[in-house]
DNA sequence: TAACTGATGGGCT
DNA sequence: GCCCATCAGTTAG
């Protein structure tokens, strides 16, 4: 039987924040309630880098009760709202610095049927979106903002991990380009996943992008 | 299949 | 007011 191992503070810690973005490809975001568990690979990441980074909601050191996530410890969990939609960070660097990671898209790899379920969309449309792997997961509301990620129910799983063939860095989604931070590569994707959330269908990988299993064990 | 656009909630100056 | 860390529906090719 294989075990599981969780993310816990270290992962978030003692390393650049673009880092910890890549690192988090290939692994797997899981939702744990009490009635059943629900995730899947995480395949794209953004890097926000604080004070100094014009697309960071705490750039120039603003800090209200929307971003007082950010400047907690490594591992805090930031869910917020844009628009109708929540959106989940993670919070890589120790506190009163306030960089975190976006989790942007996932390949729905636990319990998937619900997955589709919750979001009443199939395919590709189920989890490529930060706002649409939310929905997904099931999740829509702020309940577990501002929680540790190592005691609340979403987890990153480290173990039994895929292994991208190729990372690509890119600018990032929805960013202004014009900003001084606008066109920094700090979105991170797994070459060729369909689930990523702008990718054209001629541009999939049979493979989704990921090693070979033999390739994988670490 | 890809590009474009309108709806939309909320934080911030 | 203004600006989005978005999404879905529509249109053109």
């Amino acid at each position: 039987m294989s075990h599981s191992s969780f993310a816990n503070t270290d992962f978030f810690t003692g390393r650049p924040t673009t880092e910890i973005a890549q690192a988090l490809l290939g692994t797997t975001l899981l939702y744990r309630t009490p009635t059943m568990t629900v995730g899947g690979l995480i395949v794209e990441t953004e890097a926000y880098l604080g004070t100094n980074d014009t697309a960071a909601h705490a750039y120039n050191g603003r800090r209200s009760a929307f971003s007082e996530p950010l400047y907690r410890g490594p591992g805090t969990l930031y869910i917020y709202r844009l628009r109708a939609n929540y959106l989940l960070d993670i919070v890589t660097q120790p506190a009163e610095t306030p960089e975190g990671v976006l989790i942007r898209a996932i390949e729905p790899s636990i319990q998937p049927e619900q997955l589709v379920a919750n979001r009443g969309k199939s395919g590709v449309l189920v989890s490529n979106g930060p706002g649409k792997l939310m929905q997904a997961l099931g999740i829509q509301d702020q309940a577990m903002n501002l929680q540790p990620i190592t005691d609340s129910e979403l987890a990153i799983d480290l173990s039994h991990r895929k292994v991208p063939r190729e990372i690509l860095a890119l600018p990032r989604v929805g960013v202004n380009p014009t900003a001084a931070s606008g066109q920094l590569p700090l979105r991170f994707v797994v070459a060729g996943n369909p689930y990523l959330s702008d990718i054209k269908k001629r541009d999939w990988q049979p493979d989704h992008g990921w090693q070979a299993a033999n390739d994988a064990l670490n």
